[in-house]
DNA sequence: AGCCAGGACGGAA
DNA sequence: TTCCGTCATGGC
């Protein structure tokens, strides 16, 4: 049993964010998966009590993207920006994870016109079916293990639509045609662009990877919600010049707010 | 029952 | 460029 301290982490909130869907509640705790990891977390007031070996810590240090300060981010915020105020107080509990780069790729190909619910049993069923056995559980499927079937081989997956998205693109990971290692260390507008080479990635898709996997807080993805949020709370725009650096960590609290407030 | 979901693609205008 | 029909499926 290894433990961190961990303030503004809320790992209940964080699985209801809709950024990770391998967080899964357990007991008092949550097991999370990985891309082929897996470590069983349990809270206890601002200390993260991690099931893991010591040297696998520094990972799960990253990974929860503990040495970042959030409080720094929501004392930055417009005090007269009383709905922003709300949303970040609301989600407080929510860090921006460093998660597996192909496994955010898929994640968010799949996600496309999908909703929260469905998007997690259909990670399960590429897990179950296509990701390697690691003894009682699997770990995500790499581009390899999908990069040779038909473009439909998904669909009992149920990806619907989205199974020539994850074939095609698994294809162009594997290739190297797609290099996501190179990838890694792009800068944000580069990567951006890089992403949507990958068949089914488009600007949205794109700006959640580059959040929920490279931490660049400066992604902001719209979706249907945000866009709702914008209309009725920011008729003459979002002040993403005021939030410069870390506006997608905001554009979780917003998002959560609106999901779950 | 019917609308909507963390959109993107391909073709038309 | 912008606009629009289409794409599977199920949650609510």
């Amino acid at each position: 049993m290894q433990r961190l301290k961990a303030d503004h982490l809320d790992l209940a909130q964080i699985a209801a964010s809709g950024q990770c869907f391998r967080m899964t509640a357990e007991g008092k705790g949550f097991v999370i998966h990985a891309g082929d990891r897996r470590v069983s977390a349990l809270q206890k007031d601002d200390i993260l009590e991690l099931d893991c070996r010591k040297e696998d810590l520094s990972f799960w240090r990253s990974y929860f993207d503990l040495e970042t300060d959030y409080g720094q981010f929501i004392a930055a915020i417009d005090p007269a920006d009383e709905y922003l105020q709300k949303a970040a107080s609301f989600g407080s509990g929510i860090r921006i994870l460093r998660q597996d780069l192909w496994e955010m790729i898929v994640t968010f190909l799949i996600s496309q016109q999908n909703n929260l619910p469905r998007i997690r049993r259909c990670i399960e069923n590429l897990c179950s079916r296509y990701g390697e056995d690691r003894g009682g559980w699997r770990a995500f499927p790499e581009p390899e293990a999908l990069a040779d079937l038909p473009e439909d081989a998904l669909m009992p997956c149920n990806l619907g639509y989205r199974s020539k998205y994850v074939v095609r693109s698994a294809r162009q990971a594997a290739s190297g045609e797609v290099d996501l290692e190179a990838i890694k260390e792009m800068s944000y507008p580069r990567v951006r662009e890089e992403l949507q080479k990958l068949f089914g990635v488009g600007g949205k898709v794109a700006d959640c990877i580059c959040l929920f996997a490279l931490h660049h807080l400066d992604a902001f993805p719209v979706d249907t919600h945000i866009r709702q949020v914008f209309d009725a709370q920011y008729p003459a725009g979002f002040p993403f010049e005021r939030y410069r650096g870390f506006a997608g960590v905001l554009q979780q609290y917003i998002f959560y707010y609106d999901l779950k407030g």
